[in-house]
RNA sequence: GGUCGGUUAACCGAGUGGUUAGGUAGCGGUCUGCAAAACCGUUUACGGCGGUUCGAAUCCGCCACCGACCUCCA
């Protein structure tokens, strides 16, 4: 198949067509999350949208080498916590090890996006376990005479780089504004300027996590990771580069400085933005109380929810909006995702039951057609979203009698929606998730309430015959004076 | 204060210089023991004020409001 598949490049501010470096090789790397607290909604709006991007490439029948990093090491804060990193103070708090913090928090991401039904990267290389290449790569900008080292710590030296090359093409900053309206921070008179971004910090006293190396005792910066792995994995040159629209700046803005510099040339084609998540139309932020982790929303646990909702729920909602569009999430627009996405999967079950007719009248080529012009058009899953629901309509006007389906065009229209819908979008059937404790738990409680009106209508052979039918399939009931008990065998 | 983005009907959310986005909800009907589902029909729009145009919600300007980012946090 042709591929015509446009991608809005952040960098030009404009959608171009993508064409891979080495095709049919395609090299995408995605900045992965800082685990040091449970995963909540804005790691699932990157981590969908990426997954949607790699489903379709590999569906294009690319070769996807999928680059995603855990950001493991910890990094100084800037506020009043004193050169105490987020990953330290969690492991105070918790009295764990922060290699123990960092685990824990680890599992329950992977746990979270294995819910979501989004693949797993290619490769999830750890900063801490690159720390050797973070230091070759300081090597190189010290040598090139990018950075410079002031008291054990290392600094990109932003003036000098920006001498050859041009600083904040991806932002949109410029060096000098910024030097006259940057406020004063503390510690930063080890820098030239106050611009210049950490390379390596040396660590205090009190700093546990921390690294040998030629400067000092201490720990990478924040933005040399990415550039250090994904040059590593991917090679000098490499064709996309996803992540949130608040890393741009400064943290992308950054990894372009360190990779031009260090490799005298731009290492990435194409940068992609996904934009954030609001609830009720407020930012989420612990300080508001609007902070919902992915495990609450999945049980339902948290004040401002009315329900739980299911993983596929959560990620449906997400696909229905575009990646670059702000997304606001409340419980009237998930209950409407809710059973939006629903009718679709029932629509499938109905398409397989589907008596076929001697002509069609409803055209399924075309159909196709649209499909593909919309997600070619830099992933407009909204948009292909309604088109599928046309192929909805179709199916159940089908079913009424209304329309006409041949044998052919219903093959043909089951093969366009099960792979836009489940290898493309990455949905999934909620028969297979939400058959769990509690759904289980509501479904004997809806039977048994049932069972008591029968009782107190004394009807009891059908009572009885609710128990027996119960108990072949492994439930027993224990009847008491009051209620109704029940196990399963 | 600076940079950028947004404001679409009850809710979420696409899109386009003139033609039904879609989902959910509402209303009327068909079907139905009841309900649900489904089908048919249908009501609420493009923040405000100007301008360009035969025509603008879509382009331009101003205003209002909202959001993201503004460096050593990730």
């Amino acid at each position: 198949m042709q591929n015509k598949l446009f991608i809005y490049n952040s960098l030009s501010k404009q959608k171009e067509l993508f064409k891979p470096l080495h095709a049919p090789f395609v090299g995408l790397y995605v900045c992965g999350p800082t685990v040091y607290s449970d995963a909540h909604l804005g790691h699932a709006r990157p981590a969908i949208t990426f997954d949607l991007l790699f489903r379709y490439l590999t569906h294009l029948e690319y070769k996807v080498r999928y680059v995603r990093n855990i950001t493991d090491v910890g990094h100084l804060e800037n506020d009043a916590d004193e050169g105490e990193d987020k990953i330290e103070k969690k492991a105070r708090f918790e009295h764990l090890e922060p290699m123990e913090v960092v685990q824990k928090y680890m599992n329950t991401f992977h746990k979270n996006m294995e819910q979501l039904n989004t693949l797993h990267p290619s490769i999830e290389p750890r900063a801490s376990g690159h720390i050797v290449e973070q230091q070759e790569l300081i090597k190189l900008l010290i040598k090139k005479g990018y950075a410079y080292e002031t008291n054990g710590s290392v600094y990109f030296d932003l003036l000098k780089y920006n001498e050859k090359y041009k600083y904040g093409k991806l932002s949109g900053r410029v060096l000098e504004e910024m030097q006259s309206n940057t406020r004063t921070l503390e510690g930063q008179d080890e820098k030239h300027n106050s611009f210049d971004f950490a390379l390596w910090k040396k660590a205090t006293p009190e700093h546990l996590m921390r690294w040998p190396s030629p400067w000092s005792d201490g720990f990478p910066g924040w933005h040399l990771e990415c550039s250090a792995m994904s040059t590593k994995y991917l090679g000098d040159e490499f064709d996309i580069h996803g992540g949130g629209m608040d890393l741009q700046f400064p943290h992308h803005e950054c990894e372009i400085a360190q990779s031009t510099a260090a490799l005298g040339k731009e290492s990435v084609k194409y940068w992609m933005h996904n934009n954030m998540i609001t609830i009720n139309g407020q930012k989420m932020a612990r300080s508001l109380g609007n902070f919902i982790t992915l495990d609450e929303l999945f049980s339902g646990k948290h004040k401002l929810l009315t329900q739980k909702y299911s993983s596929m729920t959560i990620r449906f909602f997400i696909l229905q909006a575009h990646y670059r569009s702000t997304l606001d999430f409340s419980n009237e627009a998930l209950q409407a995702a809710e059973k939006g996405l629903t009718r679709l999967m029932k629509a499938l079950e109905t398409l397989r039951k589907l008596k076929p007719s001697e002509s069609s009248t409803v055209d399924i080529k075309k159909l196709r057609e649209k499909c593909y012009e919309a997600i070619n058009d830099d992933l407009n899953s909204p948009i292909l979203l309604s088109f599928l629901f046309e192929g909805v309509k179709y199916i159940n006007s089908v079913n009424e009698g209304v329309d006409k389906l041949n044998s052919a065009d219903i093959e043909s229209l089951r093969n366009l929606l099960e792979t836009f819908i489940f290898e493309i979008l990455g949905l999934k059937s909620e028969k297979e998730i939400d058959i769990d404790k509690p759904f289980i738990d509501d479904l004997i409680d809806a039977i048994l309430n049932i069972r008591q009106i029968i009782k107190l209508n004394k009807d009891w052979s059908t009572s009885d015959k609710i128990r027996g039918e119960l108990n072949k399939i492994g439930i027993i009931i224990k009847d008491k004076k009051e209620e109704v008990d029940w196990e399963i065998e």
